[in-house]
DNA sequence: CATGAATGAGTATTCATTCAT
DNA sequence: CATGAATGAATACTCATTCAT
C-alpha cells in the first residue's frame, strides 16, 4: 500500500559514494526552494545550482535533466507523503470516524507546511498522465486504507471519500501556500468540520 | 492624437476602429486557446498570433506585453463571472438554503466549463497579490450578497462561507481541468452536497 | 554664399495646401524636439507623430522615411545657420579682429541654444560623406566670408581659421548640450579668449 | 560556488578559468571594432559574437547586457587613458609650459589613434551623470596634475586649464574620428599653438 | 568527477514602413 | 488626405544542455 521504490529514478546516475550522497541532498533540498520560490518553469538550472553552492556541471551529474530533477523530488515528496500515511495507520485503530479526518488533515497538514514546494512540483504540466493517475492511486489508497482501518464499517463509497480527503486537502495547501487566504484559520475548521460531518455521515 | 505605442505607459492599446474591435476579439480568443493548451508561461505570443492568424505586431499593437495580454482576459473572464453572479441574484429570491449552493454551482460550473483558461489566468503567479486579493473580493462578496438575498437570515459568518463557495469550487475547476480526475461526477455530488448540508445548517 | 535651396527635398512630397504647411511645421518641431530628448537612434516614428499630436500615416505622408525627416530638419537649421551669418555680414563692417570672433560667438551660441537638437542631426552616423563635406564647406565659406569682409588683411589661412571657430564653436555645443560641463561659463570665455588672440595675430 | 548567472546582479561574470579569459579579451576587441564601425545603437550583440567568432551565448556569458559591455570596454579605455597620463608625470618635470601642452597632444593623440572606438562610448547616451562626472574629474584629475608637475608655478585656473586641455582634444577626436575633416594636419597644429600659447601665458 | 565555458534555439518585444478604410 | 491597423524582420537576452579542462 505505501510506496517503497528505490528513491533512484534509472534514468539518473546514482552517486557511488557518500559525498555523492550528501550532494543529492543539497542539490535537492536546494531545488526545492527555488521551486518553490520561483515555481518551476522560471526556476533556473543555474540558480538551483548557486543555492547549493554547486556548479552547473555537477548538479547534471547527478540530475541529467531538469525534469528528472523535478521528478527526484516530486517522488520523494510523495515517497515520504505517503509514508507519514502509513505511519499513521498504527495510532488510527478504534479512532471514531469523526477523527480520523481531523488526525489526517493534522499530520498532513504538518507535512505540507514543512514542504510547500509540494503543490508546485504536483502542479508540473508536463507529469505524464499515467504517472500522475498512478501517483493519486497511491495516495487515495492510503488515505482509503486509514479509513477503513479505523472505522471498518465503511467500505462504501470508499474510495470517493479518500479522493475528497485529497480534494480538501489541496484547498489547505492553495490556500496556505497563498498567503492572501491562508491567514485565515477558519477556513480550515470549516473544512474539517465538513469533511468530520461527512465522515461521521459514512459510518454512523 | 495618435500614439500606437509608447514605451511608458503600460496600458493596452484600445482599438479605436471596427477592424481594430475585431481583431481585439480574435486575438483574446486565440490566447485563451493557448493559454488553456500551454499553460501561462509555456504559452507564446508567437504561437498565440499564429492562432489568431495574425502577425506578432499585430498582437502587441494591441496587447503590448504578454503580462498585459493576460492580464486583459483574466479581468475580462471576472467580469463575466461576477456578472453571471449578480444575474443569479434575480432568480434566487425566496430559495431555500440547501438549493443557493446548488445554483450557485450549476451558474459557476457552466461558466467554468465554457472558460477553460480561467484557472491558468488565475494562477498565474506574478499577480500583484493587491489585484489578487481585490478580485477575491469582489468575487466574495457577490457570492455573499446571493447567500444573503436567498436566505436573510444568516448573517453570521457569511463572509466565511462565502470564502468557502470560492475553494469549493476551486476544487471543481481544478479537477475539471485535471482529465484525471474530473471524469468523476460523484466528486461534484459529494461537494454539492457538503455545501449544501453546510448551508443548511447557518440557516435553520 | 549662403543657402537658398528651396526647403523641400524632391523625395518628400510637397503639401500643396496651406494646412500641409503648417502641419509640416508641427511635424519638424516635434521631430525636433524628440530627436534632442531621445537622439536620433532612439526617436521614434510613432512618437514623433504624436508629440505632434498627429498620426503615423499623416507624418509619413509629409516624411516618407524617418531619414528624410531628419534630413529635412537637418537641412532647415543648416539653412538658418547660414542666414544667420550671412545676416551678421551686414554687421561687421570695420570690426576689429579681436571682435569679430565674439560677434561669431554670440550669434552661433544663440542659434545653438535655441536649437539644441542641431548637434544631434549634425552627428547622425548615416550622412552620406559628400552631403557632409558640402554642408561644412558651405558653413565654413560664410564664416570665411565674415572673417575676410571685417578684416580684408587676413587672406592668408582664412580657410583653416573657419574650420578652427567651427571646431570651437562645437565645443561649446558639446559643452552647452552635456549638462555636467555646461555650466561653467569661464570654458566659454576662454575659448572666446584664444580666438581672439589667434585672430589678431592673423591680422595685426 | 558557481552561479554563473543570476538576473538580480548587474555586473559582468569574470571569468574564472583561462579559457575564459582568452575569450573575454577576444569579445571585448570584437566589441571595440564593431562599435566602431556600426556606432553604439546600431551595434549588434550577434554581430559583435560573429565578430568574436563566439556564440552569442558565450557574450552573454561575460557580459549580461549590451550595456554592461560598452561600460566595461569604457572603463577599460579610461583606465588605459589614465594610466598614460600618469605614465607622463615621469617625464615632464622641468618642461616647459609651451612643452607640455605638445607632450600630452601627442601621448593622448596616440591613444585615440590605436582606440578610436573611444568616443563613441564616451558618447553614449545612457551613461548616468555621475559616472560621468567622476570620470571627466579623473582625467581632468591628471591633466591638472601633469601640468602642475611640469610648471610649479600654475595653480591659479589649473583646474580650468585642464578641462581646456580636455576639450581640445575633444575636437582632435571628433575631427580624426571623422574621415572628411581628420586629413587635415593643420588643425591639430593650430589647437597645439594655442594650447601652448595659453599655457606660457599662465606660467610667464 | 568537479568546474565553468560554449552553444544555439527560442522568446518577448520594437519599430520602420505599408495598407485598408 | 487622415487615421490607425497590419506586417515582419530585427534585436536583446535566456536557459537547458553539452563539453573541454
Amino acid at each position: 500500500m505505501s510506496s517503497q521504490k528505490s528513491s533512484a529514478d534509472p534514468t539518473n546516475r546514482s552517486p557511488k559514494q557518500k559525498r555523492g550522497h550528501e550532494r543529492v541532498a543539497i542539490l535537492t533540498e536546494a531545488a526545492a526552494k527555488v521551486f518553490l520560490e520561483k515555481g518551476y518553469e522560471a526556476a533556473t538550472m543555474t540558480e538551483i545550482a548557486a543555492e547549493a553552492t554547486s556548479s552547473i556541471g555537477s548538479l547534471y551529474q547527478f540530475f541529467p535533466t531538469k525534469v528528472l530533477l523535478a521528478e527526484a523530488l516530486h517522488v520523494e515528496r510523495l515517497r515520504q507523503l505517503n509514508a507519514a500515511l502509513v505511519e499513521l495507520q498504527s495510532s488510527v485503530g478504534g479512532m471514531r470516524a469523526s477523527e480520523i479526518g481531523d488526525a489526517i488533515f493534522t499530520r498532513l497538514g504538518d507535512f505540507l507546511e514543512e514542504h510547500r514546494e509540494f503543490p508546485v512540483l504536483a502542479a508540473r504540466r508536463d507529469i505524464p498522465k499515467e504517472r500522475k493517475a498512478t501517483s493519486r492511486a497511491e495516495l487515495r489508497g492510503n488515505i482509503a486504507a486509514l479509513l477503513q482501518k479505523a472505522v471498518p464499517s465503511i467500505d462504501n463509497d470508499i474510495d470517493l471519500l479518500a479522493a475528497l480527503v485529497l480534494e480538501l486537502l489541496r484547498i489547505i495547501v492553495t490556500a496556505a501556500y497563498d498567503p492572501d487566504i491562508g491567514g485565515d484559520p477558519r477556513m480550515v475548521t470549516e473544512l474539517r468540520g465538513m469533511l468530520r460531518k461527512r465522515l461521521e455521515e459514512a459510518a454512523p
